[in-house]
DNA sequence: CGGAATCCTGACAGATACTG
DNA sequence: CAGTATCTGTCAGGATTCCG
């Protein structure tokens, strides 16, 4: 475990905070659990198809995957409703809002800068 | 031209917005590159050996082809001085200072966060 | 309806070796 | 020092099928 690896004090992040951090947010920065995220906070309860509908192109699999994920990460609630046929709903926890909001920053810097960075990516692209 | 997404189903996100912000976010909200923009952020210049040291497990070939996306997207500037031995300097733009702003928000709830995601997550395994 | 189980593939990360 | 090149294994994720 302690290799530690020589760090000249400077711009060395702290590794167990660096590590957990990181660790959180690359489960939870995904593209299908952004998007649902974003569903769901517009949305309020919704079905598992109706959130299958809400986000295009993504497969069953991953909507399962994804939910369950945010679920154990105490993002979303998921209620079964005993009932034939089977009704399960989706719904924002609080924390699961907190998240919501906190990506909203980013989001927007997306929708503002999306051109600047096709600009950027076009100029490094023609200069070879 | 008011394309007015016609939502045939209440919550659906624009596609196209969504395709585009996605696809940035997808680009932008990796671990490297997260980890590079708050290292660059509080280390300002720094040379490429000095990042890979930075950045605790960062393979050569992940701070490389991380370092070009983010040159690609105009997140980082790179300055090659023409000296022996080989010496480039990295440092953020404003765009990419912009982004690590609006990253700072998701930073922060994970930080803040994190021992709820943890309960959580030991509560649903607990639960089976 | 809301999944679980299975199979399959291509993209990508790690290790290694070489270079201007 | 700051990369490039190659090879290889892993694994995320799509398609498909089946079940309570």
């Amino acid at each position: 475990m302690s290799v530690q690896f020589q760090a000249p004090d400077d711009v060395t992040i702290d590794p167990r905070i660096e590590q957990l951090v990181t660790d959180v947010i690359g489960r939870v920065a995904d593209k299908w659990t952004m998007l649902l995220l974003e569903v769901l906070e517009q949305g309020g309860t919704l079905r598992f198809t109706e959130l299958g509908r809400a986000v295009d192109g993504i497969s069953q699999k991953m909507l399962t995957q994804t939910l369950r994920q945010m679920e154990r990460d105490g993002l979303v609630s998921r209620t079964v409703h005993p009932v034939v046929p089977p009704k399960v709903e989706y719904r924002l926890t609080d924390l699961g809002l907190s998240l919501s909001a906190a990506f909203c920053g980013v989001w927007n810097w997306a929708a503002t800068h999306l051109d600047r960075i096709e600009a950027a990516r076009a100029a490094f692209d023609a200069r070879g």
